[in-house]
DNA sequence: CCGATTACTTGACATCCTCAATCATCGAGG
DNA sequence: CCTCGATGATTGAGGATGTCAAGTAATCGG
């Protein structure tokens, strides 16, 4: 708040700004997870469903996820047996599937996105120049293709 | 980058700055999973150690874990018969039992944290300046207390 | 055509997680 | 003191998540 002084305030080490980061991305997830399970599907399944805004083969959602092939094989599965995804032969290489949205799918997951942004408001407190400011530095903080 | 039109960047909507945080806190999330990994423990169990900076009852890392009770049970059993933690029974009321770490586990909390830092490099690349403006904001949009 | 690699699946097995039920203990009211 | 309701922890059943090793099918490079 003292413009005049040149330390405006103590600089946080990269310890604090972990333990802030950890905190953000807890309520981040608990409000995934309270969102998904308001529709009967658990946090990985509703993370999974959302990843899938265009459609992709197993193999890339397994990168994205972070977990073995063989795991995608049963999260699929289950939300292939729910109708909110299919499986797709892909004409260009016959070991890929295809994995992409059902019409109920999307509205699951435009549903889930809904709920979390109403679930965190704090975004939405924020100005236009912070939000700004925030996106920058998340960004730069978090590159894209960066340890994912 | 330009200072003399009013407006300086499109002005980022809630959606997007949402999906930059999910990617922030799945690159945090990562980066403890391969830690934990390293040392043999899960996401879960290097979080519950991660809790323990002070000895507390089996309920509050329930609540603070966000999962039911009787999950701590088995968790806790798992980490003591790795000699991680130990319950201790609570002389002012025999029901509660109080988790600590032993030696060996705030060994193992030290190096997770030391590992997470130095796997997030992000972090560190923001300068004073920026940490403070990261750190503020963060703070604005998830107080303490909130969401979780 | 052959060998190596890749995509996906399967099966075995450990862990995570919730729910319902149980036991022991605490606290308040008779 | 003694019962009753509430609370802390555990147990067991059952489903979901996750890894690993093995197997099948298809692609790619020689």
């Amino acid at each position: 708040m003292n413009s005049t002084a040149p330390t405006t305030a103590p600089a946080p080490g990269p310890e604090l700004l972990m333990e802030q980061l950890a905190h953000a991305a807890a309520c981040y997830y608990r409000s995934f997870a309270v969102v998904a399970g308001g529709q009967g599907l658990t946090l990985i399944q509703g993370k999974l469903l959302s990843l899938l805004s265009r459609p992709m083969p197993m193999r890339a959602l397994a990168e994205l996820l972070g977990c073995d092939a063989s795991n995608v094989t049963g999260l699929v599965d289950r939300l292939e047996a729910r109708g909110l995804l299919r499986r797709e032969p892909d004409p260009a290489d016959r070991r890929v599937k295809t994995v992409l949205l059902t019409p109920e799918g999307e509205v699951a997951v435009r549903r889930i996105r809904a709920e979390i942004t109403a679930g965190l408001p704090g975004l939405e407190q924020l100005g236009d120049a912070e939000r700004r400011s925030l996106s920058e530095l998340l960004g730069r903080a978090f590159p894209h293709g960066a340890g994912a």
